[in-house]
DNA sequence: GCCGATTTGTCCGTATGTATC
DNA sequence: CGATACATACGGACAAATCGG
């Protein structure tokens, strides 16, 4: 039994919509009965329905009902979602992950980097390149840069497996959202080596720049995370707003 | 005086923010406090600052505050956000935009359309080609696929206008939401007839693929749409959850 | 076309829990 | 410890859209 109401309730519903007990195009039940099946408050209900709407389960119709527009051909393939390090977005996209440390080394922000990462000059950081294998294929070579003041005792070894879970559980640091921004850029030596890539096939690729904040509202991260264009896959669900 | 009051005082909070009236880092007021200001509940001021959460401009701290993390800077350049038509890029990003209808023809889905788009074979479709300029310069190609039945009376005249404005200012249809992946692709020669690309320089593009969704629940439209390379820029901001 | 029942959308006030300071 | 601030949850009221009779 989870803390929280909206999240039993979301989870439930996502997964009945999942398992496909609601078929496409289907309504769920109103909120009404749904405050009667789960017993709770209205607010409650719509706050977990709110939440597959943003997911793109659901669509709510003013007047007639919420909609099941659900469908499981659409999360095929290895897919990028919300804030989730490669560990975890291995584990729920089911396939096997793998990390390398190809460098790992102290810094300090000169006038480039900060330009770059938005880190003031003579800030002190981690810099860590990694390549992170699926299922043995080289697809992905990131680019970390964290602030050693919020970050304290990263090591390589750390690096190796889970830098997120080192935060969330040892340092117990919060984090809180990223901004990204996917863009298409020329592969660079390091990339064609790494990414077994030939410029005669693809000359350019996939990356996508995040700063990442945790909730001291610093941004303690700075990555450039560049995939191999052949496997990448961007997911998003808009919902056109009528403010 | 907008008709709710959550998207006034959203958009309240968010002109104060965009206009630098409280500084990066700063606290916003209480919700309390807020609440004072706009007369309301606190439910309605929670329900605005959830949406400026969503969209990036601040993060809500247990027991602290709610703390303004926007900078101006991010939104440079030419952005890609919600659902939005290019004539509306256009105009939110202060860019003259321009669109030449390159065709325009009624199609009947076959097998491969069908796999392509997730129309039913059979289905009848408008196929539209379009290149859109921005600033004199041929920036994006699209493809769009619309369902025949949900978008009666389709002309390449309204095409080179918005067709969003035709869709829902004439046919009153109400879009709801897309579903979009962003990939990376090789260059055609329509890509490089019409973008004025040189293979020699880039070989593939950004392509955003998109499935749009009315409030009849309909996919009515599939759409690829091919990106230069090296003007686009896709941006997010997404939250951690802790569900 | 109207009316009433149903359903979602907006908004309010309140209570309680939990994190921060 | 108390005061402040955000998080969750409840119950109720009314509006607006839909649908069937």
């Amino acid at each position: 039994m989870p803390k929280m109401k909206y999240e039993y309730i979301y989870k439930d519903l996502k997964q009945k919509i999942e398992e496909e007990e609601y078929s496409y195009q289907d309504f769920l039940p109103s909120e009404n009965a749904l405050v009667q099946i789960y017993g709770c408050s209205r607010n409650t209900v719509r706050r977990a329905i709110g939440t597959l709407v943003t997911d793109g389960y659901v669509q709510t119709l003013h007047g007639k009902g919420v909609r099941n527009i659900f469908r499981p051909i659409d999360q095929t393939s290895y897919t990028i979602g919300g804030i989730e390090s490669f560990k975890e977005s291995s584990i729920r996209n089911k396939k096997d992950g793998r990390t390398r440390v190809l460098q790992f080394m102290e810094l300090t922000a000169d006038e480039k980097i900060a330009r770059k990462t938005g880190f003031s000059p003579g800030t002190e950081l981690y810099y860590i390149q990694r390549l992170h294998y699926l299922d043995e294929k080289p697809l992905i070579i990131n680019h970390n840069y964290f602030l050693k003041s919020a970050v304290p005792g990263l090591t390589a070894k750390i690096a190796e497996g889970s830098i997120y879970e080192y935060l969330e559980n040892t340092l117990h640091m919060t984090i809180v959202n990223s901004k990204r921004v996917v863009t298409v850029e020329k592969i660079t030596q390091i990339d064609e080596k790494y990414l077994e890539l030939d410029v005669n096939d693809y000359n350019c690729m996939a990356v996508i720049t995040s700063q990442t904040y945790n909730s001291d509202g610093i941004m303690f991260e700075f990555t450039q995370s560049r995939h191999r264009p052949d496997y990448f896959r961007f997911q998003d669900n808009a919902v056109r707003k009528t403010l």
